[in-house]
DNA sequence: GTCGCTTGTGCAATCGTTAGCACAGAAATT
DNA sequence: AATTTCTGTGCTAACGATTGCACAAGCGAC
């Protein structure tokens, strides 16, 4: 017959366009509304210059059809995915977990979205760094210290701007966390003035600068307070770790056992706790015992741990808006950046208290405000 | 001067081509290597058409360019974008961090990735979902019991198929979970075993099928041994609540304790064994007190506590599977599923033994073979 | 020596969205 | 009244990858 006729020669792919009908797409809008596609996007968009009767009626119907735009096609003229990677730490710390949530909620917030790229000890695979690429991801968050150098170099090579949040840049990108070395000297400033004088530290994983950072501003708080070098004890990220290391402080002899006990992380300080209490000492009355992170569960019994509470909200916000600017500014425009915030004390009952009533008055360490 | 020779009329286009030659796509694969984009194509994809020489020319260029396929247009064309949409439970329950570190590991493993929708507490907000249809996710992995039927209508309205985790579910989609009623079953038998008569089960959140399913198999098995019907103490989710419901019931006059409790969640059970401490009693001495889930926090001190441990590593990878199935088979192919598996008991020491040394002959819960 | 078959490539359309430019008609200016 | 502004819209070319079909060789067979 009329063999000019036939321009479709998909039928297959007009057997999909009819199964697709399922899904409004601006072409089958503008159809509708008898316009073109551009209207339909520029009406959607608020674009100013078209009427306002025209954009009434076509957000009516994208409306009725329940229209949502395909941000992957967006992705690929605008070259903004909105998609930010999230390398998770190790979640068996309560500690990411809490900031998983925040980071999820809000980068909602923000218009984002998180893809996740990696939880839990270990580096990241190569795999997964591609993904990294194959999603367009538009930036990354990173809270493990196992960020390979290549995944790094690859963010880099790409212009995938790069925020660590509770660990600081080794390569490239900026870095968002507390004030370790403020927060621990804070609690080796109470524990002195508690009249402590036989300290240790329980420290991280040697791979993350979050636990040098505390155990260093501990000791050398101390040290410059004239205090005696505290034992330094293994301990590494998890409640195991902790226990083992309260272990081993309980059965040293009574004479060279510590009184007092920093463990860098909160988690840490929770099997520190456990382990001198299985082994028949009692804390705060025999050992006092601070943490630091300020995860919920150690503000409960059997802990109601003193620690510094990281303001885990702010960090991840900060995190995000460090991210967002970088994406916005392009390339490496925006200057890679340090924040540091500071965290809050959280005086519990698993430490002994100053004499003094008026808690740290006249400490070297001053009193921390709240945080912000 | 020679207007008719000025055809890339767009200047600003050509120089984010310049500016994106540090990312390699198939057209500037295809310029160097001197043939077709489609030829690359195939070529990457190994297309039996393509000569092994052809092949191999181009997979040497696209290695030494870095080339990485760009998922997000390729899903343009295939439809499928081997996104998968997560929606986490209250990660304040360390088994959902858990769960996360095996999702995110099984589904690397399955060549997808997680796009995080929602974590914690609460419903989902409606820009989530609109952020499933946004991102074109293949489908979606549920272990909230706050998935809204909005949620789900819209996800059943664009043949996005779910699986719950952890969860039944309420209106489509398949479900992996654990064999609550077994589990529950055979922790009230341990219980009865070993001579306890009084008991209470501590609830879970009312809207979690899971917490339901536990404490019904727990009562139903000790009315049908003829035991007196458990109190019922209500809990949550959290550690906070189970050390409320450990108060009210550390509480209770000693004549109407009672002496062994089964909490429906590991963390819940935690909670409620610290309550009991803290009121001077001892757990297992005085109380026995039982959970169910597994989380590895639990089994340590000071807790160690007797629990069905879920056989978390299974479920994901049978739920990832289920979903890619749903995916593969199109739209509503394969039938709504529901995989029980079983729990395998963990013996801690948070509640009495059976005076018989042969634990669980005898029982009416059949013992627990290893799960799977 | 042409036919038909296999094998290897290229062309062009397509997925859904955006944006540069052209262009129509109305309003405002000379 | 004729020309210059605006205002709205439409056309079309991208973004990067995939794929149906067309087409050019090469080769054995009749």
């Amino acid at each position: 017959m009329d063999d000019a006729d036939t321009p479709p020669r998909r039928p297959a792919r007009a057997a999909g366009a009819r199964a697709g009908s399922g899904r409004a797409t601006i072409a089958s809008l503008a159809q509708r509304a008898g316009v073109a596609a551009s209207t339909v996007s520029r009406a959607l968009r608020d674009d100013a210059r078209i009427s306002p009767e025209v954009r009434a009626r076509i957000a009516a119907l994208a409306a009725e059809a329940g229209y949502t735009p395909d941000i992957l096609a967006r992705t690929l003229v605008l070259g903004r995915s909105g998609l930010i990677g999230l390398v998770l730490g190790p979640v068996e710390n309560p500690f990411y977990a809490e900031l998983l949530q925040q980071a999820v909620r809000l980068a909602a917030a923000r218009g984002c979205r998180l893809l996740l790229l990696h939880a839990g000890p270990g580096p990241i695979e190569d795999a997964t760094t591609e993904a990294l690429l194959q999603y367009r991801v538009d930036g990354c968050l990173v809270t493990s210290a196992e960020l390979s150098s290549k995944a790094a170099a690859i963010c880099a090579a790409n212009n995938v701007p790069l925020v660590m949040i509770n660990r600081v840049a080794r390569e490239h990108g900026s870095a968002v966390s507390c004030d370790n070395r403020a927060g621990a000297e804070a609690l080796a400033g109470l524990l002195l003035q508690a009249g402590h004088r036989r300290l240790a530290v329980v420290t991280g994983n040697a791979a993350t600068s979050t636990g040098r950072e505390r155990a260093e501003g501990f000791c050398q708080f101390v040290a410059a307070a004239g205090g005696d070098l505290p034992l330094l004890v293994t301990g590494g990220a998890s409640h195991a770790a902790g226990f083992a290391a309260g272990q081993r402080i309980a059965a040293l002899p009574a004479a060279e056992r510590p009184d007092a006990i920093f463990a860098v992380a909160d988690i840490l300080a929770m099997g520190v706790i456990d382990a001198l209490r299985e082994a028949g000492l009692t804390v705060p009355g025999d050992v006092s015992v601070v943490g630091m992170d300020g995860i919920a569960l150690a503000d409960r019994p059997p802990y109601r741990l003193t620690t510094v509470v990281q303001p885990l909200e702010v960090m991840v916000a900060r995190g995000l808006d460090l991210l967002l600017a970088g994406i916005e500014g392009g390339a490496g425009a925006a200057p890679q950046e340090r924040v540091l915030l500071r965290g809050r004390l959280r005086l519990g009952a698993s430490c002994r208290l100053p004499e003094s009533s008026l808690p740290l008055i006249g400490s070297t360490a001053q009193a921390l405000p709240a945080a912000e």
